[in-house]
DNA sequence: TCCTACGATGGACAGAGTCCAGGTCAAGAA
DNA sequence: TTCTTGACCTGGACTCTGTCCATCGTAGGA
């Protein structure tokens, strides 16, 4: 995530320890995060920091497009660091874990012309729902 | 929206004035509102009527497979009474209105097998995003 | 090293939704 | 029709998620 840190640096970024600190939570392999828990992870290694900016600096990374933004349930929106990776979720609604899957074919292709009254459409998100193996 | 009254009430449902006023509110054109809308418009008609009660009767509909809960963004959800047509959400990215739109195809037939995990996959939603005629 | 504008803080606030104790009433029984 | 009762409704407090803002701190250029 050294990487992320560097692009976002490159983009005029001051890199503080916090936002040095969210992305490192952000890269550690427990994807989908909600900011919450960003925060709860931040707050170990540097325990002042306040969930104002741990929102602000997520919010800024996915505007920046190199974090997005998944809201499966009407919960709290979670952070996928994997942005740079086109894909979609699979959702467990049991428990809630959430997988990245890569659906064959252009989502985008399934949508006909007259289906699309006129709208300038530029992106698909797809989820798909299901229970998982352990909640079986 | 009778027929929906009516069903409920063979699955041993009481009616009542707030449910059926729910009921009829949901069955108006304005498709897509929040909690909140349904309630003001429940409310024109039967004004003592309670945010509680529209939001038990919506999550009733919901678990009964009456009505759908689509959140496309992060804010409130929306209820969507075209239940029982399968369909996909068009959002406008400006104004955030909402169309029903119907993709050709099976979307659960896009995942590869090797790509479910072990999940027993059961349900999609696709959300196309873009900006419709009016905001471009 | 010093400056200063950008960033962080924390506490108040707002929106969406849930919970609960107590009062009300739909619909079946008599 | 009236009675009975358990399902339903109410209003208000509460939780959770997220935003705003005045003030303070500091990264990084001069």
């Amino acid at each position: 995530m050294s990487d992320l840190l560097e692009r976002l640096r490159g983009r005029g970024w001051r890199v503080t320890s916090q936002r040095r600190v969210v992305a490192e939570v952000l890269d550690g392999d427990h994807v989908h995060l909600t900011a919450e828990e960003v925060h709860a992870r931040a707050a170990e290694r540097l325990p002042e920091i306040s969930r104002a900016t741990v929102y602000n600096t997520l919010g800024e990374m996915v505007s920046l497009g190199e974090v997005m933004e998944v809201s499966t349930d009407g919960r709290a929106k979670r952070y996928d660091p994997n942005a740079h990776h086109p894909h979609q979720h699979l959702v467990c609604s049991a428990c809630g874990i959430i997988r990245d899957v890569h659906p064959s074919g252009d989502p985008l292709a399934n949508l006909p012309q007259e289906e699309r009254f006129g709208f300038t459409v530029s992106q698909v998100e797809v989820t798909y729902r299901g229970v998982c193996a352990a909640c079986a």
